[in-house]
DNA sequence: AGCGGATTGATTCTGCATACTCATCACCAT
DNA sequence: ATGGTGATGAGTATGCAGAATCAATCCGCT
């Protein structure tokens, strides 16, 4: 990433005011209403590129094909998983200053909780 | 399923004393060992029987292709994901009794905790 | 403004998990 | 023991996320 381009800062305006985790599909759509042309590959690499240089984070939820991208600058906090809507929420993580509950002998790297359910949107509108 | 095949009850037994979450291709290894024909269709279609009746349920962990499975009658525990050898351990859960630091908005079908790093094994394999 | 190289976008390709197909085989009631 | 039917296994097909390709285009420096 050499160049500052148009699509770069599109994409990462979008996940910079999307205020929750945005898998490709998503930042393409918000993007596009900003940069009618962009494409996907596009998305794909400049996610990629970002994620290299630690600008945003890659979340994984459970049962889901496609990855989430969020800011990398937040604090610690757990992710929703809306089983309508299929969109990801931050979630402000209790003060939880416990060390994990795993045995000495496993090194954790990495805790992510994510609940899923469904958001307030799609609570109301179905049932 | 309305027969018991000896295939069946080889998978079934594997996840019964597997002791962590598996996924098809180690379900198909282990039952291997004791019936050397087991395909990985059986495999896939068994384990979907199986959890077409509750026997056994899904752990889905973020950043992984496959699916994993485990017996469905185990009290309430999170997930443990190494990253250099794939498996999946089961991880005591606190008793954290509290309800989950979501919006009341939200309404909460799942939670799913999955701790990464390196296993026992893995720690001391690989520096 | 001009130039060279990086970037873009449409498309194609790949890799993987899992479902499907169908001929053969095994379970189980008789 | 037998027969009918559900189950099996090898191979193939499918669906999808993401990577690779490549000609056309844009950025930034001079």
């Amino acid at each position: 990433m050499k160049r500052s381009t148009k699509q770069r800062s599109v994409i990462s305006k979008v996940l910079a005011t999307a205020g929750r985790p945005l898998n490709p599909q998503e930042v393409l759509e918000a993007g596009q209403h900003e940069l009618p042309g962009l494409g996907i590959a596009t998305v794909y690499r400049t996610l990629n590129l970002l994620a290299d240089e630690h600008l945003i984070k890659v979340v994984d939820v459970p049962g889901q094909g496609s990855r989430y991208y969020e800011m990398a600058n937040l604090a610690q906090h757990d992710h929703f998983f809306c089983q309508a809507c299929h969109r990801v929420f931050d979630i402000a993580a209790p003060s939880q200053a416990q060390p994990p509950p795993v045995p000495e002998a496993f090194t954790v790297e990495t805790t992510e909780t994510v609940y899923s359910g469904r958001c307030p949107n799609c609570k109301a509108g179905t049932a």
